[in-house]
RNA sequence: GCGCCGUUAGCUCAUCGGGUAGAGCUCCGGACUUUUAAUCCGGCGGGGCGGGUUCGAGUCCCGCACGGCGCACCA
């Protein structure tokens, strides 16, 4: 390159170093070279490779060949030999180039590459001096030219916001975001086999309901065109499912995307995954020795070493209880809001407590005093019925309900009932909610009446859990945010 | 929504009290046939946005945007 053509590459912002690559990508294209083919057959994994390999010793090599693809993501010597690492989702390994193999021009076309850029390679195994496993290039193909420079090689992507913006640059550059979606991959792989196993059949209800419900929480409105409708995005798939127990379908599950309008934190996303399932003949009870089951297979599944012992069974305290342990009241002689809001001032623990009913005093006590606390598996069981719209009355205990959640980490992972099938009742509760919603709370279940008539025409005996996806991911992945387990997590504009 | 902290080159980091902003990686040219954050020589790039104070602002003040954490809201 003469000396005023090297003024002209002289900047390098990334303007210049995008220009830089076209103008090398553009020297390959003229010297005949194919920068994009159509297809690359006969790729094995990385760690195939490995795998198979492992034994050999330093200094051995061998005249197999395999073939591998990835990103060039290290380069070192020149000359008539250098060092690449090239590397896919399964893992990294080392590529010797030698001029005595390639020749020297197609040696030097390897080399004048750019980190970031996607290879294809046929190698043979060796073992390096420094007994590094390694492919002796046979024959490589560009398989995509790189225009702009990946994060640093070595420190990797730090930023958190562009991680989490450009997932795909934290891939690139992170092996253990790699390795976390990978699991994420194998735990949602875990809940539907042993779902499928247990004889529950995976199904698929609107996201698009004219009527929100299945939980207590604002909804994301939509509008249909065609229809001149609004429409709701789904918060639960509660009501659904339900009807498809009436329908005889016995053993339902479905697992996507819900939706609540909400804010955001470390364990909120406004979209996030849950796993619902129901199941005709059971209860509660039942369904707590199915979680367990169910967590625990997973968790294998992911060889999960952590703190946290998910092995059956996992405790369990009655809600009064709990709240007694955590907040030091007793619920049960404090019966009213007056009450229990006079007790909770009197033990000086900082809340609000305006305006608010008894349940909603019992429930914040629980989140704020007990539910951070609990961090090995902990089922906290019969809820008050008000908090409950959905849930079956107690069998002996005199207003409150057959449900529990179950916590881990200080998080709570999921929610469960003996099902409410008597209609009549089921329409009681929603005349309760209406109340609710003229008091101004806007996060009450909204009256459904096609879920009424399905269960006028008979429900038989149901438990059914819901279980959040991404805290489940969050725990035995060790993630503290739900940000670091979702790929695209929702962020500002 | 509130509070605290942060934002310097494509990436990772420096820059004491206000005085011409440094490095490594990347990239370009050269040397090198067992390196692995390769090494050696030479070269290129920058203060989130908008105001203010000041002779002079990356640095002090105000506002905005975005992010992290905590709180609130909320499963």
């Amino acid at each position: 390159m003469s000396e005023s053509e090297q003024r002209e590459h002289r900047a390098h912002g990334l303007p210049e170093l995008i220009a830089e690559r076209r103008a090398k990508a553009q020297r390959l294209r003229e010297a005949g070279g194919e920068l994009a083919p159509y297809s690359y057959p006969g790729v094995e994994p990385i760690a195939s490779v490995r795998g198979a390999y492992e034994r050999l010793e330093v200094g051995e090599e061998t005249d197999d060949v395999h073939r591998v693809a990835g990103r060039l993501a290290a380069r070192r010597g020149a000359g008539k030999a250098a060092f690449l690492d090239l590397v896919d989702r399964t893992g990294k390994i080392q590529l010797h180039a030698r001029a005595d193999v390639l020749g020297a021009d197609t040696l030097k076309q390897l080399l004048s590459l750019d980190l970031g850029d996607l290879l294809g390679v046929d190698g043979a195994p060796l073992r390096s001096r420094h007994g590094e496993l390694t492919l002796r290039v046979e024959r490589f193909e560009i398989l995509g030219k790189a225009l702009r420079p990946p994060p640093d090689k070595h420190a990797g992507l730090i930023d958190v916001e562009t991680r989490h913006r450009r997932r795909e640059l934290d891939l690139i550059a992170n092996e253990d975001a790699r390795k976390l979606f990978v699991d994420r991959a194998r735990i949602v792989s875990a809940v539907r086999a042993y779902l499928d196993g247990e004889g529950f059949l995976e199904v698929e209800t609107p996201v698009l309901q004219p009527l929100y419900g299945g939980a207590l929480a604002r909804p994301f409105t939509t509008h249909h065109n065609a229809l001149n409708r609004r429409l709701y995005l789904r918060i639960a798939t509660e009501l659904y499912l339900k009807r498809l127990i009436v329908g005889g379908l016995e053993r339902v599950y479905e697992l996507g995307k819900d939706f609540r309008n909400e804010g955001l934190s470390t364990k909120h996303n406004p979209e996030f995954t849950m796993v619902e399932w129901y199941e005709a003949y059971a209860d509660y009870t039942d369904e707590a020795a199915r979680l367990e089951a169910m967590v625990g297979g997973v968790a294998g599944a992911v060889a999960y070493k952590g703190e946290i012992d998910f092995s059956a069974p996992w405790r369990r305290v009655r809600f009064v209880e709990a709240v007694q342990e955590g907040a030091g009241i007793d619920l049960r002689a404090h019966r009213d809001a007056p009450s229990l809001a006079a007790a909770i001032a009197e033990r000086g623990l900082q809340m609000p407590i305006e305006g608010l009913t008894w349940p909603a005093l019992a429930d914040d006590l629980l989140s704020k005093y007990v539910e951070p606390t609990l961090l090995q598996p902990t089922f906290v069981l019969d809820y008050p019925i008000e908090l409950s719209p959905f849930a079956r009355a107690h069998r002996s205990e005199q207003g409150l309900a057959e449900r529990w959640e179950a916590f881990a980490g200080g998080m709570e992972i999921a929610n469960a009932f003996s099902e409410l099938t008597d209609p009549d009742e089921q329409r009681e509760r929603f005349e309760a909610q209406r109340g609710l919603a003229a008091a101004g709370d806007e996060e009450t279940q909204p009256h459904d009446e096609l879920f009424l008539e399905a269960l006028e025409h008979g429900m038989p005996p149901t438990g059914g859990v819901g279980v959040g996806i991404d805290r489940l991911v969050m725990l035995l992945t060790k993630q503290s945010s739900i940000r670091e387990v979702v790929l695209f997590p929702a962020m500002r504009d």
